[in-house]
DNA sequence: CTCCTTTGTATGCGCGACGCATATATCCGA
DNA sequence: TCGGATATATGCGTCGCGCATACAAAGGAG
């Protein structure tokens, strides 16, 4: 009992670290930095897709991709294979935000770990990667959790690999 | 690198699950949840010290009180050491509310650590802990930390306690 | 005791993000 | 070929939020 409130609390707070030092570099806050990590990590995603990992209606997801588009971060493009989907990519301005965005996530986590040494942050990785591999078990909540992953860094990744053992 | 990137998606799991659990007693989404298990575990607790936890600016802090007032889950009272502040403190409706919304926590939680064995999940409580204390330095932030802790379960908190030492 | 600064609450106001209902286009199976 | 399902877009109203401001009470300087 005492467990899951302290790590519950942890939860929150490094949540609070990574979301708000994301949405640093974006000119608004809410879903939009996660919207444009999700298009860095998943070039010519579509709308309904993005929407799943955002958590928004999907007239909110238009809007923000309207607002983005705007500001010149995102473009839309046509789907070759369903005509249906809108393509989205990121413009060389959004590209280099979400590049910010990851960069501002990372010194967050580095400085909430700072005080771990190297054995106690690979154990807390282990645990993180056990626990992440039991959540996931859909491509939505595959989506939602790696929402502000950085694409680079993701090798080895448990979502994906998770996903890729249950077909 | 791969570390980060995996602690941080669960961090966000973690807190996605828990938010979820924890608004879903509540009438209103967002920082609801939050107000009512701090004026739980600090009753008496004023309008700017709540603020701080949930991230709010004063006036939507006084907003998000009217509301809840409106549907009888918080009474104002007045302070007696000072008659600037004004002191919350749950109705016995918003006193329910908040232990439905610390069982819906504790669940969501309990279900994301299932697949640990006991062993495991004292490593992390133990890692979580460790962490805890570096990343409190001040009143505000453990406010915020703590906003949907379970006072009945926070036994040895290392927040208070990292805060009784700092003085 | 009085004045003035600081602190805590409350309100007028406008903005903007969101969801619901709906319209349109495209794909796919019968 | 036709009808249901899926994807995107828009009209519309709602509501939470922050900024600027007003007011009340506390506390220190003189």
């Amino acid at each position: 009992m005492r467990d899951l409130n302290v790590i519950a609390a942890l939860a929150l707070a490094l949540a609070d670290a990574v979301n708000g030092a994301a949405e640093q570099p974006v000119p608004e806050r809410g879903p939009a930095a996660a919207a444009l990590m999700m298009i860095a990590h998943l070039p010519g995603i579509s709308v309904e897709e993005l929407r799943t990992g955002v958590s928004l209606s999907h007239p909110g997801a238009v809007r923000l991709i309207d607002r983005l588009q705007t500001q010149a971060l995102v473009r839309r493009e046509a789907n070759r294979e369903d005509a249906r989907r809108v393509a989205l990519y990121l413009t060389e301005t959004g590209a280099s935000m979400a590049a910010d965005i990851a960069a501002g996530r990372a010194a967050a986590m580095r400085r909430a770990l700072a005080t771990l040494d190297p054995a106690e942050a690979a154990t807390l990785a282990a645990l993180a990667d056990k626990m992440l591999r039991a959540l996931v078990s859909s491509d939505a909540e595959a989506l939602k959790i790696c929402r502000l992953c950085d694409e680079g860094a993701c090798r080895d990744c448990p979502v994906e690999e998770k996903l890729a053992a249950i077909g």
